[in-house]
DNA sequence: AATCACGGCAACCGCGCGAGA
DNA sequence: TTCTCGCGCGGTTGCCGTGAT
């Protein structure tokens, strides 16, 4: 079955909105609202435009409080955080930023954030790779069920000083990691590795000397499998929590 | 000064989903 | 229950400005 155009396109006009339709059709909307019908829209306000393009037009530039550019510091970390948990659910990440469009996010991504994470590095480690970039600020620990997690364990405490201290970019510390899915990380080709980090020792032992980074098979993270022992090579102990960065390193090369 | 390459961004397209008939 | 229609979303395209050559 062919799905019905939404409009007539050889009637329509296409490209570039001018001042006089952005006027009509803000004028429109201030006197009658949508009316919660689009596709009727544009007749009503006398614009030879598609619904969805006046509809875009209003929601992405026209609509009033809307920010555009000079993205912050802060916004970009809660936008790397949440892409690394959500992936490209711009509609949802956007509800977290007051003003912004998804679709201004989805471009900032394209073009700033993607590139800034892909050739960020971890530093420290037995890596050897640097950072370029102050301690992240932006740090959420989630449990096994994907809400937030409420432990008070120590542990967790750790987990956020080596986080702000070794990983340039916001990583998630997960709880319970041989339950929880990996989350969605941004793979150049489908190659890369998110590095990790787990305790190994026994409790009481000092954290920062248990932490490893090591590979997770990128095939599995994609799928989705769970952070399980057997992802882990050369890590025996029960990765009873854990750091996950979205920082990319192509250890495939 | 002209041309080319590239990045940023606005806008379009197609698909999935949900509501309602 | 099925079908239609409109909305919303994410991916993609193409234009435009700017810097490099």
């Amino acid at each position: 079955m062919v799905r019905a155009p939404c409009c007539d396109k050889s009637n329509v006009k296409k490209g570039p909105w001018s001042p006089d339709e952005d006027n009509t059709l803000i004028n429109y909307i201030h006197k009658h609202g949508t009316g919660g019908n689009w596709i009727t829209l544009p007749r009503k306000a006398g614009l030879k435009r598609c619904g969805k393009s006046c509809r875009l037009r209003w929601l992405n530039y026209l609509r009033p409080d809307i920010k555009h550019g000079g993205f912050s510091e802060e916004e970009d970390n809660i936008i790397c955080s949440l892409y690394s948990t959500l992936g490209s659910r711009w509609s949802i990440i956007a509800a977290q930023l007051p003003g912004r469009t998804d679709n201004d996010i989805k471009n900032h991504w394209n073009t700033k954030l993607k590139k800034k994470l892909l050739t960020a590095k971890i530093k420290g480690g037995n890596n050897e790779i640097t950072t370029t970039m102050s301690a992240a600020p932006f740090c959420k620990a989630v449990g096994s069920n994907g809400s937030s997690s409420t432990t008070s364990s120590s542990y967790m405490t750790d987990l956020k000083t080596y986080q702000q201290k070794y990983y340039e970019y916001p990583a998630l510390i997960l709880d319970q990691t041989d339950q929880f899915p990996m989350p969605y990380l941004p793979f150049e080709n489908n190659y890369g590795a998110a590095w990790c980090s787990n305790r190994v020792g026994n409790e009481g032992q000092g954290m920062m000397d248990h932490f490893v980074d090591f590979e997770v098979d990128p095939q599995n993270v994609l799928s989705g499998s769970s952070f399980q022992e057997e992802n882990i090579n050369g890590v025996g102990d029960d990765p009873w929590f854990g750091i996950v960065s979205a920082t990319h390193y192509n250890i495939f090369d």
